[in-house]
Formats: C-alpha cells, sequence, structure tokens
DNA sequence: TAGTTATTGACAATTTATTGTCAATAACCG
DNA sequence: CGGTTATTGACAATAAATTGTCAATAACTA
C-alpha cells in the first residue's frame, strides 16, 4: 500500500514546528531542520510543507506584504492573532482578540473573518 | 529641466484613485484607468504607479496572501483598516479601529503598528 | 510652429518562488 | 536479508510579476 514512511528529514520539519512554536516560513524551516539533518534539501521542504499542509497538520498563515508561514493546524483551529517583529522577522501567537468589530465595518457588509497582525519589537529584540 | 509633463494615461490614473475611493492593485488600476485611455499599457500603469508612490501622493498597501494595493496618500495618512470582499475580491476602507491591542501582545513586546484585514460581503455582494 | 525631450507601449529580459524530473538512496515488508 | 518502492536532493524548468530597452509619440518650451 501506499504508505508513509517515516523518514528523518520530514522527522526533523515536524520538530522544527514543535519546537519553534510559531508560524514558519519556507526557509524558516529549512533552517530550522537543517539543524537536524544537515543535508535537507530545499526541494523536500516544499514536499513536506504541501503534503502536510494536504493532511491536515499544518494550515498556511497569511501574512501582509511577506512569504506565507505555516504553523500547526492544532494552533490555527483556535482563533489568534500573530504579531510580526520588525528587528529580527519573526512572527509570533498573540492569543486574544479585540472584539466589536462588527460595529466598524460599512452599512450592508457582512463581516465573516478577520486578520490582525501587530508589528513591531519582540521580547529578544525589544 | 526635468520637469512632470501631463499626460491623459497619468491623468486617467490619478482619476482611477479619485473615483475609485478605495485600494486598488495594479490589475485594476490597468483597468479602471483604461476606460479612459484604452491604449494604457500595463508598462506605464507600472511606472506611474511606482512614480507616485516615491513621490509620496500614493502609498502601498499590503494585504494578507493578495498582490499589493495603492491608495491615496491623503487617505493613508489616516489610522484606518481594510475589508476584503471574498466575492468581488476588491477592498474597502474601515474607519474605525478596536483599541485596547497592547493588552493582547505577550510580555516583553513593544507594540508600534497593527493591520486589521476584515473580510465577508461587501454590500454589493451581499 | 518647430525643436527638444519626457513619456509611452510593444517586446524582451529578469527575478523570485515554486514545481518537474529522475537517478540514487533509504525505509519498509515479507 | 533482499526486493520493492516511497523519498530524497541536484538540477532543470516553469510560472508570474516586474523591469529593461528603445523606437515612436506626444507634451512642453522658446
Amino acid at each position: 500500500m501506499t504508505a508513509h514512511r517515516q523518514t528523518k528529514q520530514l522527522e526533523a520539519i515536524r520538530t522544527a514546528f514543535q519546537t519553534a512554536e510559531r508560524p514558519l516560513s519556507i526557509e524558516e524551516l529549512h533552517e530550522l531542520a537543517t539543524r537536524d539533518v544537515g543535508t535537507l534539501g530545499l526541494r523536500t521542504v516544499y514536499r513536506a510543507v504541501r503534503r502536510l499542509e494536504e493532511e491536515g497538520e499544518i494550515a498556511r498563515v497569511l501574512v501582509p506584504g511577506d512569504s506565507d508561514r505555516y504553523e500547526l493546524a492544532s494552533v490555527a483551529s483556535k482563533h489568534h492573532h500573530h504579531f510580526h517583529c520588525t528587528a529580527c522577522d519573526r512572527y509570533f501567537d498573540v492569543h486574544g482578540c479585540p472584539g466589536g468589530l462588527n460595529k466598524i465595518i460599512p452599512n450592508g457588509f457582512k463581516l465573516e473573518h478577520h486578520d490582525l497582525t501587530l508589528s513591531g519589537l519582540c521580547s529578544s529584540c525589544a
């Protein structure tokens, strides 16, 4: 059968998500997982991300003016937002959400979702 | 001297911003301004946008997972947010802003800016 | 109005991100 | 262990957005 093999490459990528605890770009994933594998090719990261996304293990995070990030689906499923550090260029999870958004939309509009991206300096860079 | 010539192409692009009253993509600009000029080339739109941006007449709007938009600097300078209609794919201005964002950021982080993108259906599509 | 030159637009070229290909490798199964 | 085949990674190829080029045009100036 077409089973899934347990490779050290995919393991390293999964580990990167687990330990980083923040949304990761393809490049970040490559860099982080390379610490475990060393020979990890960028092509493999692209394949793994696509697969993990299709299987619902990770979810794509869209951020303004920056390449897509990915985070664990278990994290993504809980409503939250993101903080972008303009110094180290990393994204962090922000749990908490300003409410009352229905009050600010124009008349006749139907609000369904919202994305909030905070930015500034993370604790390491501040 | 290197003055600026008043061309109908640039005029059409300026008019598009004035009448649309919402952030426009390069493609949208091309489409809207083409109604005035007809022969307007995409190359000209790229050039005009770059120049208007450099001269501070328009400002780039970064939106999550979508190509950049541009809006009049006079609009951009007033703090506001955007609404994305998932049906017609247009962006609209939202005046108003949820406050209290400092309360939700992690400890030690320094909040400087924030971007809020609401999404759903605009009044035309709802 | 005639001359100068900024602007335009067709087309080619570039850039960057992502995917296709395929031989070598390594994970899994009996 | 040995065979099967999913996976990997080097490399080429593609796709899409943006920019370079340059002859033709159109705005401006004297």
